[in-house]
DNA sequence: ACCTGAACACCGTTCAAGT
DNA sequence: ACCTGAACACCGTTCAAGT
């Protein structure tokens, strides 16, 4: 067990990319993405801030590292369901809540593109295409949106994450939303207002599961 | 018509929030994201830096406000088509142009939540869901899917454009896209290796096109 | 009321110097 | 080969002082 002291004394083990990816992570994780800078990583891994660019060359590969790490772990636990509609949606399913849990990945997924954790998302969705019957020429479209709409959502959870103060909870943090629409002239957006009330008991896991549905009913509808 | 030594002389007019989002818009378009700083835009405006301050709370509101009039503007454009389908084409298609002409536009909307210039997408497409016969109750999940669609197509390619040097060609850039793709292992990802061979010729608007076509098939299949 | 610009509190990144 | 930490060249934002 790592005592308090330990991390500022001097640091017995070698550097590593793993190493800084690691603690990189815990930074993002416990105190946000404004939190991760090389003076607070640096402080974490008992170093000088210039040590950790032998391992890593910028703040980007840094920010990419993690990403994929995160998304390796997550796809590599999802179960490799026969029925690849599931399967589809256990891959969506897991970059949602991975993001719930770690919003950063969400900023990373929709600055960086085609990154790996990008490409193995992709590969996940498109194999199982192929298994649905789409052919050969249109599952380059059906994966991108479901890729593409994956990312969308992904880059909103997270930037909802940047705003919502962890004290306050979410049934506050929804009525507050609701509230902002419902600012706006209902004569020039009737549909917001409209929408606007179903926003405090509305779930969004179960609304991005959805649009999945919508999604994939419209790929096999083509068919 | 505006002199060159005009800008570094000192401003007769006034200041005014939209003086400075013009001023913004024209330094993103012309530099890109990195470009707008505080000391740029006081430097362009004939003022300190410290002035702009007074008529704007910070950097986040003065890119929301960026971001919003070029929405607006977009969207006002577009034509009130009566087919419901044609309309949320040309909302979506709208969007991905303005995007590829000011690429910032898409950072900031997948930056930034609920802002008005979402809200305002948001709404020219629930608008026409109602009309496409979609229930009431599953018009909020179809518009969501939708929008969520463009805000990572939006992200995706503001991202790409950021990636971009302005020297190198589109064939060239999408020949090195192709080409990390194949990098990893054909064994591990059939997919991406199938599809990377179609990237030189894939259309970005038209696969984006194609995209909003399944979700519309997706929706009106499920009525 | 509005503007000026120096000052503050940060950043990411580099690099001479150490071991 | 790997690490240290001061230094550099920036940022966004504030604020006393001006008009």
């Amino acid at each position: 067990m790592r005592t308090k002291n330990q991390r500022t004394e001097r640091r017995t083990d070698a550097l590593s990319k793993e190493r800084i990816v690691e603690a990189a992570i815990e930074i993002l994780d416990t105190d946000g993405e404004n939190a991760l800078t090389f003076r607070a990583l640096a402080a974490r891994l008992a170093t000088g801030s210039g040590a950790i660019y032998w391992h890593v060359a910028d703040k980007n590969e840094l920010l990419t590292a993690a990403a994929n790490h995160i998304i390796a772990r997550t796809l590599g636990a999802s179960v490799n369901d026969a029925d690849p509609r599931k399967g589809i949606r256990a891959i969506a399913l897991g970059v949602f809540n991975v993001i719930d849990i770690h919003p950063w990945v969400g900023t990373q997924l929709s600055r960086e593109p085609w990154q790996t954790a990008m490409l193995q998302i992709f590969e996940g969705i498109g194999g199982r295409l192929r298994a649905l019957g789409v052919p050969e020429q249109a599952q380059f479209d059906a994966a991108s949106v479901l890729l593409n709409y994956i990312l969308g959502v992904a880059g909103q959870n997270a930037a909802n994450a940047r705003l919502l103060p962890r004290e306050v909870d979410r049934s506050a943090f929804l009525a507050s939303i609701a509230a902002r629409w419902t600012q706006h002239d209902p004569a020039e957006y009737p549909f917001v207002h409209q929408v606007a009330a179903q926003i405090p008991e509305h779930d969004d896991q179960e609304q991005f599961l959805a649009g999945i549905n919508l999604i994939l009913a419209g790929i096999e509808s083509t068919r």
